[in-house]
DNA sequence: TAGATTGTTAATCGATTAACAATC
DNA sequence: TAGATTGTTAATCGATTAACAATC
């Protein structure tokens, strides 16, 4: 008599906060790896737990999407790793420009955290001479003059932007031109874009700076360190 | 008759909340912004708009480490900034390890925005034979079994990670018992830690899934895509 | 002085956690 | 059935924003 209820999607009507986003991307990891020791349900409880999350919090973030889990038994992993994919919008390929192949771009381009959830480098644009015409990991650098044409060709919808802060801001005028749709900025500078264009920001000074911050009042924090190291 | 009042410090007996770290770390970059175009006071109104922040918000964490502000007046920009990097606790050189020198390893090695702060790479460490002995920016790459005495001799107190998941925790571990304070961690993994290390995790893959997440629901945010594009 | 802007309190908003009936 | 665990409501906690007296 009862209607088919798993995996209704109660919220799919507003965007989820951002903290909600990245746990799921951490539950996606963690569910991966006790799949790989052979588990096949996990509990809330079990899942917080190894990413030092309250299991109420979990339960929480998950049924913002809907109903996945079985009471008294937990979630299948197999049923939830691929709702969280499709929820992620990992379901599928992305087709990626990377802008700036300086140090940070390159290892970007061969970073394999982002080919592993399926996301593809497809177009390579920088404005330094000396780099275009080169090839890295099979692809030769454009100018960024042929952004246009690529993600016409290439059916780009996101670019990563890993050029020195003075020259994002142009770089990202020129992406939104194209009708780029999502920036991942790691442009250490607050870009100016029109709402209808999703951006990242990520920078790493900030969390060095941050971590500075955390060691020198580690005092604060509760968690005194040792008096004697040794 | 009045008590010089201000860079009273009313709150540093408790560690300030991840979030506004995070923004001291913009107020910061923002504020040598507007230095290097001359400006000599900055108004709270004018820097949390630079940023896309409320002006009580920026007055708000301002005030949290104490009162850095002129009424009628704003923030005196050439007071503020080495107040800000005192805070952030890069008013002086951290000397740090790197451990893993894949090509994010090489790339943090170079980036222009750590050097800029103050940190300094002085040791760098890899378990893979085929990298140890090499030279990267005039540092030899050693032997993670170094690294005890790398840490006493070079006075390391923070180290970055960049090698792979699987490797993380081991690595993790020993850095730990060398008697590090933090650790700003690149590998995908939650590590675990006693609470007197300090961590910042830097999870390149979820930044871009939230990207991803983000453009698959532009729609949901307010911000149509435009209908019609060119 | 009049205008601008701070620091701070109170109000609002949002996120986390606790608790528990429903149910496998 | 008894035990476990969900989804969800209510309670708590924390962060953001509004408002305004103090003051440059």
């Amino acid at each position: 008599m009862r209607v088919h209820r798993r995996g209704r999607e109660p919220s799919n009507d507003k965007l989820a906060p951002k903290a909600v986003v990245g746990r799921v991307s951490l539950y996606l990891r963690q569910l991966e790896v006790f799949q790989r020791q052979g588990q096949a349900t996990v509990s809330s409880n079990q899942l917080g737990a190894a990413l030092g999350l309250n299991d109420a919090q979990v339960r929480k973030d998950l049924a913002f999407f809907g109903q996945f889990g079985c009471p008294g038994i937990g979630y299948r992993i197999d049923e939830l790793t691929p709702v969280l994919r499709r929820i992620l919008g990992i379901d599928r390929t992305w087709r990626l420009a990377l802008i700036g192949l300086g140090n940070l771009g390159r290892a970007l381009l061969q970073y394999r955290g982002f080919r592993d959830q399926g996301f593809r480098f497809v177009a390579l644009l920088d404005n330094d001479p000396r780099k275009t015409g080169k090839v890295y990991d099979g692809l030769p650098v454009q100018s960024i003059d042929d952004l246009a044409s690529a993600v016409v060709t290439l059916d780009i919808r996101m670019a990563l932007i890993s050029v020195p802060a003075e020259a994002a801001q142009a770089v990202a005028d020129r992406v939104v031109a194209c009708g780029i749709q999502g920036i991942l900025n790691f442009a250490p500078v607050a870009l100016n874009l029109p709402p209808q264009v999703q951006i990242v920001d990520v920078d790493l000074s900030i969390h060095l700076e941050h971590l500075a911050y955390k060691v020198q009042n580690a005092h604060l924090s509760g968690n005194e360190p040792s008096a004697e190291v040794g």
